[in-house]
DNA sequence: TCGACACCCCGTCAAACGAA
DNA sequence: TTCGTTTGACGGGGTGTCGA
């Protein structure tokens, strides 16, 4: 990682990314993330199965209790606890998508990389920081010493070239994974709020009829 | 079983945009 | 103006389904 870099890389191993497919709360491997105690997901890490399962069934409790509060999205907010958020409020930042200002993560991950980071993909001015869990197959340029005083020769700089197109990749493959992530949830949320209206909608054609029904019957 | 097709996910490039 | 981020577009690979 680049000495300037404002993330944060934890580098496990592949096969352990693959197998667990986790995130996990630990506050020496993030650094300056709270403790469990601050998120309202009781346990120390997420799995994507978890996710999964709680996603599907606030999303059917949602639309049937016709209830466009609840919702099954998953944020991390300015203080850092990852929360899920009601359903209207995930809709409220959708409307500024692509650029809200909650940050948000990478539930989903085939290859074992995890991203933290803020809408902007970088340090916010609060102090926020972009946290980024990888496995090694990502690959993290070094930092060489550059303090001998000389020129640098045509190699170094062909190797300097390589490497910032090599970070440059790098960081365009996690932000195209991350802009996907977040217009495949906003697409997810347009069908749930669908799928309430509607219901809405049916409820009050139904309503409806049965008033008139009553004021026709009154009137005869 | 095999080929065609659809669908999904990924990496990369390029353009647009905002911040410094 | 430069640099970094975001996102649409494109092409490639993997997987499931279906009919021959």
């Amino acid at each position: 990682m680049d000495a300037g870099d404002s993330s944060q890389t934890i580098t496990q191993s592949a096969e352990d990314a693959q197998a667990s497919s986790v995130i996990c709360k630990d506050k020496n491997a993030r650094g300056d993330l709270p403790d469990s105690s601050t998120s309202t997901h009781p346990g120390d890490c997420l799995k994507d199965e978890d996710v999964e399962k709680k996603f599907d069934a606030e999303a059917s409790s949602s639309i049937l209790n016709n209830n466009t509060n609840a919702g099954p999205f998953i944020s991390v907010n300015q203080s850092g606890s990852v929360q899920f958020l009601p359903c209207q409020q995930r809709y409220e930042t959708f409307t500024s998508w692509p650029r809200s200002p909650i940050m948000q993560f990478a539930v989903h991950s085939r290859n074992g990389t995890y991203i933290v980071s803020d809408n902007m993909g970088q340090a916010t001015p609060g102090g926020m920081t972009a946290y980024q869990i990888s496995s090694p197959a990502s690959g993290h340029s070094q930092v060489n010493d550059s303090s001998s005083g000389s020129l640098p020769s045509p190699q170094q700089l062909d190797d300097d070239a390589s490497r910032k197109r090599e970070h440059r990749l790098m960081k365009n493959r996690e932000a195209a994974r991350e802009c996907r992530r977040k217009k495949k949830e906003y697409v997810k949320c347009l069908e749930n709020r669908v799928a309430v209206l509607e219901k809405q909608n049916k409820m009050l054609i139904e309503e409806l009829k049965a008033l008139k029904d009553l004021y026709c019957h009154k009137t005869e």
